[in-house]
DNA sequence: CTTCTATAGTTCTAAAATTGAACTGTCAAA
DNA sequence: TTTGACAGTTCAATTTTAGAACTATAGAAG
């Protein structure tokens, strides 16, 4: 399967795993989130090889997940920064902290506390049920084909139909 | 950096992308949520190549995410099923396809609804504070060094020093 | 018994992605 | 006239991934 082909797939987290789903643009988008913005913050910050980086930032521009403003003429230059759409991968970056946190860290305790402004505390990130407000968990949801389905209920991805079979013996 | 570097940054986030940050990754967990738990099943399901398949559910087992159980004799068989800190990616699993839900349907719609359980409704996830129920989005979070921090406070990354300058003219 | 099938891997080569390091170009300041 | 900051681009050398075949075990089919 290629990149682009997961954009299509009838799934939307292989759709969005099409757009963050390797390991530099997730960091290049924390990067964001903590309001970096140039080309060479991006690079200094996380030591990503100058291609690379330039790549993933044309990437995410081309999919609507950040915008490149200028911020001055003369030599131009210009910043990247997140579209709504950019911004609205905020759960998704919490829940990868809030996992972190749970779950990998050391005797240190964890490397960075959020606050939340609205009533001043310290916080973790939950996930509730938009009708209920109750925190979800796996067992608790049931998955059914929406309008956009493919194929069977559980069977949303590829259907690899194991072609025919080569099978051979050497010799 | 090596992905292995990245399990002990100082960051929540990069040592959750050390384990899971990778595209086939992703997508075995999905298949995980939906139940799959022989190789063969995500063979099929994915459509990924048995090589890479084998080391990645082996990296998975290794890091407590999936726990391997023989389910036959004979020819040991064996399945993989989600740990509790497997299960505990499920805001990440949810957070990934409500984006994908939100940004990357097409006009048919989307390709699968979630049913609560407990409240018999189809629900979107959402991400609230635990303090104060609060929807939460990225403006009104202020982020602190905590106990594990290393560096400055927004400087959680590797600090690439930009070593001196090699800098140097052609000819 | 010999072959077929199912399951779970392993091995190998070719192709693609990533790294590391240098190079280009613009303009300002020293 | 040279140096520095910034934003890339280029290219060879590695590393990963894709694709396909091969191994192994054991029950069922013929």
């Amino acid at each position: 399967m290629k990149w682009d082909e997961l954009e299509e797939e009838p799934c939307s987290m292989a759709r969005t795993i099409g757009v963050i789903g390797d390991r530099w643009t997730l960091l290049i988008l924390r990067e964001c989130f903590l309001r970096t913005r140039r080309f060479e913050g991006f690079q200094s910050a996380l030591g990503i090889t100058r291609h690379l980086l330039a790549e993933r930032l044309k990437k995410l521009v081309r999919l609507g997940v950040l915008r490149r403003i200028p911020y001055q003429e003369s030599p131009k230059r210009h910043e990247y920064i997140l579209t709504q759409k950019g911004l609205d991968l905020y759960p998704i970056m919490m829940a990868l902290v809030h996992w972190g946190d749970t779950h990998m860290v050391d005797e240190r305790g964890r490397p960075l506390l959020h606050e939340h402004r609205k009533c001043g505390k310290m916080f973790d990130p939950v996930m509730v049920c938009s009708e209920c407000g109750e925190p979800l968990s796996a067992k608790e949801v049931h998955v059914h084909p929406g309008p956009g389905a493919r194929p069977a209920p559980e069977r949303v991805l590829l259907d690899k139909k194991a072609k025919p079979k080569p099978r051979r013996k050497a010799a």
